[in-house]
DNA sequence: GCTTGACTTGGAGTGCGCTCCAAGTCGGAG
DNA sequence: CTCCGACTTGGAGCGCACTCCAAGTCAAGC
């Protein structure tokens, strides 16, 4: 099991470290990070593997307040599932909507390009 | 030539009159819309037609200052077509990047969904 | 033993995109 | 003439998600 410092984790999650910190305090991790005895943070591959679900979530437009409360429901063990499947489920629903949304509105946007580039070719 | 007050453009556009304001002031209209004698605003179908367009670049995810950058090209009239050009195609491949991306994460997740779907149907 | 560099903390600051407030104006209904 | 409701303005405020700062600690190298 490795075991990095948080300059390190930081690398392999695409995060600063500011911002992994800044999880860790608002409650988007599952516990607190380890510690060397110099007091620095030691991210753990667990650690590592939560903090990867976590920019999942995050980088499909989950609310820091959504992954925090998804976090809580792991955190507290067996018996939730359902709950976790609810959040899950929902958070799939908007991203969905989301994802056809502004599809929808590239093809315009690419409608418009066409006409520039229609534009641009015949004219000199 | 219908024209619009500010709640009737609102109501069009999906946006609030606190935003259609906000847009006006900040640059991303082509031009002050035009006022009733009272100095209400008065919403032209051109105005409605453009800030559509300035719609689809913000739900695309177009920051706020490459819009009005965009307004400029366009206030400033033709001779600058191959800079908006430019900048749709920028902002196009921005978008699909980003498209890609939210898919793959989405993917991932619904991987776990499945996990738990599957957890929750066998276990009573 | 001193310096260096990577870390620690609480808390302040930033950028974005709205969102709202207070005070005022206008036109029309009663 | 008075009231109402829809609007006007400049400017303040807000929520989100970081991002940074100052001051301090620690381990290792010279």
């Amino acid at each position: 099991m490795t075991s990095l410092s948080i300059a390190e984790a930081a690398e392999q999650t695409g995060l600063t470290a500011h911002t992994l910190r800044y999880y860790e305090r608002d409650g988007l991790l599952l516990h607190s990070v380890e510690r060397a005895s110099s007091g620095h943070r030691r991210y753990t591959d667990d650690d590592l593997r939560w903090i990867q679900m976590v920019t999942r979530l995050r980088s499909t437009g989950m609310p820091i307040r959504d992954v925090r409360r998804y976090a809580a429901l792991v955190r507290e063990g067996d018996g939730n599932e359902a709950e976790r499947l609810e959040l899950l489920l929902a958070h799939r629903e908007v991203v969905e909507r989301q994802l056809a949304e502004v599809t929808s509105h590239l093809r315009a946007i690419d409608y418009k390009i066409a006409l520039y580039e229609g534009k641009l070719a015949p004219t000199e």
